[in-house]
DNA sequence: TTTT
DNA sequence: TTTT
């Protein structure tokens, strides 16, 4: 191995999560995740904002966190790493997907019934389902 | 403004720097890193590998910086923030592509005549051209 | 320079900020954040917690914006480096105190009337005190 | 739990590793790692810089690592966590100390023979020694 | 000293 | 599609 592949997002979820079970059971988390800049255009003066979207995947006993305690406007902090997947669109062209593999989730905001909703994928496996909640 | 938008990727440069002039004479530089994971599979016990290749851009003085320093093989350590751009191929489909707008970059490795070649984006743009270097 | 210095804290104040002013008029404020880390104790199986507590500093309009928008209880990411300073207490012997100096922070949660809160040390420094509250 | 505890540094070893053993036979390494800073004096315009020693601790496979790969002049990438240690001095007085649980380490540089020292903690818990040299 |  |  040689390298390091790391992204840090905060933000909010433009949707609630999407949550499908893989073919061994495996419950699988789409989530997407807003950020955004602004800044003073330099010739107009005006105000500017640009909105970045991310789609972020989470994998396993993370990926039912999302389902149980993640909704739309929902305020979190991810860490993950990039991944681009090829896959082939209806006319057979290549196409690329960059999205974030979720490492690590924690809900921001102080929302008492979630608060203790993190873990991280390591965890997530380690341990058994019930332990952190 | 809401969020945290931060990648750090530390990685080796697959080919040299990509450099162009924009109109305005702002110098802009891409470059390819790739990071890779490897872990044994559970099922047959045997070793894999998977490369992950990051395209990251510059802008400015940064960019200069990366077309003089940098070649291919050259290690970098690089903090920047995520960008999905929308562009239309030849059939006019939409299609996205995602890539590392670089805010800093820090080569990697003991090669003393450049070790002083790091600057953030802010340095970049408030200070003349040779300070750093 | 060589080398990458970077703290990322997400965390609540213990505390309300302390704001101080330098004699050049700057402002400075100190803040302290928790973090916490729970695990199952391996041996008694009881859920064991550890509190860390951050003592980050913030200059100038940074420091003004703690003061403003900060309390005790808020949740804050923060980035910074760290910093260890050195002192002597009243025996004269030297004393070494290591602090976050922030270099970005943003208030977490949706509490509507600061969620604008948000700047680098650079926006701090490069534009008008107002602009971005 | 509550809040994220990240330190990354990249930087140099000032001096080679210390390796101890704990009483359950864990191997311990404390490495020190410079960065530094440099910035020109805006009154006197200077160039000037300050050194940051990081005192960074592993555990277990990682500081066997730490023992067999790296010494004095080693770049290292380190991801970890801020911890304070309480302890009293020879007058019986509170002193606390600051340093880095270490959670990640890379080599950097390009020495083929150790690339491959890469691991993170929960990798070195669940497998065999060996696997990742 | 926070928070859950 | 979020949030301010």
């Amino acid at each position: 191995m040689a390298g390091v592949n790391k992204v840090i997002i905060v933000g909010f979820l433009g949707n609630d999560p999407e949550i499908r079970t893989m073919p061994n059971g495996d419950a699988v988390a789409n989530i997407s995740v807003a950020t955004s800049e602004s800044w003073t255009d330099k010739n107009t003066g005006e105000r500017r904002e640009i909105t970045e979207w991310h789609r972020i995947v989470f994998y396993r006993r993370q990926a039912e966190i999302c389902g149980e305690y993640l909704k739309k406007g929902s305020q979190v902090y991810v860490e993950g790493r990039l991944r681009t997947r090829k896959w082939q669109d209806q006319n057979g062209q290549d196409r690329y997907t960059t999205e974030i593999q979720g490492d690590m989730m924690q809900m921001l905001g102080s929302r008492p019934q979630n608060q203790t909703a993190t873990m991280t994928q390591s965890t997530a496996d380690d341990f058994d389902d019930d332990i952190l909640l």
